[in-house]
DNA sequence: CGCTTACATTACATTTATTCATGGATAGCC
DNA sequence: GGCTATCCATGAATAAATGTAATGTAAGCG
């Protein structure tokens, strides 16, 4: 089999100009390479070296090796640096896993400083999941997950980050709009916006509706956050929102920000890892900062 | 350090799914590659799978590992086979170096059907060489040499070719165009154009001017055969050229072809090879074709 | 011509890889 | 829940590879 070792030797034979200085280079007796090179010679089943009275000189093939040594060879090296740097906990990967539509946005505040701190973690964010948040997280298709719910399962770890106040989000002209809070009734007649995530993840029914008994007029979905503050800044619907982020849209689009119910939903973002990564200390570092 | 083998370890686990299956595959016992695996982490110090009950799972290093893995494999494989093509005769390369400016054309000629016959063979044509044609080719920097001086050296072996005729184009309109043959003097008052190479490599010196005593007006050079052809057409000098090349070009710029001297500077393209090449089956088939 | 340098070869030593035999752990199955 | 098949780990024994020392042979150089 063609190994590294062969791709060394030509490359340094070449680099050397001669066998024995090569297996100087090598820490090697200048007969463990003649036997090196023979070999390998007898395995090719080809020349690799002209024996031109004492000089060794490249066969077409050896010179074709030689070019696949100085490609081949540095990439190894380079891969070598880079698994010190896993082995020293310098360099890691953190798949992220989102199951929180609207954190999108706050995620990347947090992601940005951290990649100026670890600048050998390659962060990379996930949405869909074959078997949920939980399930690639314990599939180790991600590391981290952040989700407005918990689970608490035997190794994984959940933390909360962030906490908000989930509102809903009117034009500024809706006839809602001057509410101190509503009452679930009040969307009796509303078309309500959301993403389009199943229904009993959606903290505006499980929390609001659903337990008095109403069904808005209509339910529209939508993937994407300008999108559905445009339709609602025109008076095409109502949006529950995280009240945050609700803000850093009001003044653009004249939207008013209404609680839902008398003292509102309060939730939660929480952090997700599995027990077994608590060690990582780039993985610690991030949702140290993500707690702020 | 870092190895094929390493890797193909790391490869085929992922593709098996298991250790034992791997080790089926790589035709080793399960304890083999167990060691293996072992030994490649305690080197590199850092885990590249996660023992999960029976199930090995690669660590972000492992994933590295594979992904580079899957990048450098194929390459490995590729070159062994191409090896394999160089060991059967069938893959080389042929480096030919050129000594003849004018041949170039001629050349072309002979390549293009080679390169079908010998769809593995690269060819490289080279036109400038440190220690001249002859250096080149016992330095092995060239293969092959086309070359009108042939040099009888140990080691070397000249073939010639192709047979021509040296003769002077000028312009139709040249005062000299009607003539069946010149003599020296005629180019006493002329404008000589030659590519740009000694004097003694130029046979209109050599074989013509200089036995003469006869030095023309002026000598300019030029690297382009095109251009150089230009110029004679519009009238503003004259160049030896073979008469097959010249002859090609005669309608097209309104050229007039005269002999040098009485009878003529005959001339003869050889192909000098290295004695301990003449077995290379790809280069005896291209002399052969060369000669026609 | 003889000295130095360079690669090859032979016989032997050492290191490394592999196997064999065995044990512990886990997932699936009655 | 206990049985069984499967999977990975381990330690000692063994096979294979890689390496060394010593020596040989040939080429360049003064």
């Amino acid at each position: 089999m063609l190994d590294r070792s062969h791709l060394l030797v030509v490359r340094t034979i070449e680099q050397q100009g001669s066998l024995t200085a090569a297996a100087r280079q090598l820490c090697l007796t200048q007969s463990a390479l003649s036997h090196t090179i023979r070999k390998l010679e007898t395995h090719l089943g080809t020349a690799i070296w002209l024996r031109e009275g004492r000089q060794l000189r490249l066969t077409p093939a050896g010179r074709y090796l030689l070019g696949l040594a100085n490609r081949l060879l540095p990439q190894l090296e380079y891969a070598e640096a880079r698994l010190r740097q896993f082995a020293r906990g310098e360099r890691g990967t953190l798949r992220i896993g989102m199951e929180c539509h609207p954190c999108y946005q706050w995620l990347i505040n947090v992601i940005s400083p951290f990649l100026s701190a670890w600048p050998d973690v390659d962060v990379d964010v996930k949405q869909k999941f074959l078997f949920g948040g939980i399930g690639a997280l314990l599939e180790h298709e991600i590391d981290l997950l952040v989700t407005p719910d918990p689970f608490n399962k035997a190794g994984l770890k959940f933390e909360p980050v962030f906490d908000f106040e989930q509102i809903l989000v009117l034009s500024a002209s809706h006839r809602l709009a001057g509410q101190f809070y509503l009452n679930a009734e009040d969307l009796r007649d509303e078309v309500l916006l959301t993403y389009p995530v199943s229904v009993d993840r959606l903290d505006i029914y499980t929390q609001f509706l659903t337990p008095a008994g109403i069904v808005p007029r209509l339910h529209k979905t939508c993937e994407s956050t300008d999108v559905m503050l445009q339709l609602v800044s025109s008076g095409r619907g109502v949006a529950p929102f995280p009240a945050w982020l609700a803000e850093t849209y009001q003044e653009r689009l004249n939207l008013a920000l209404v609680r839902l119910g008398q003292s509102g939903i309060h939730k939660q973002i929480f952090l997700g890892i599995r027990e077994s990564d608590q060690a990582l200390d780039y993985l610690r570092a991030f949702i140290d900062s993500a707690r702020e």
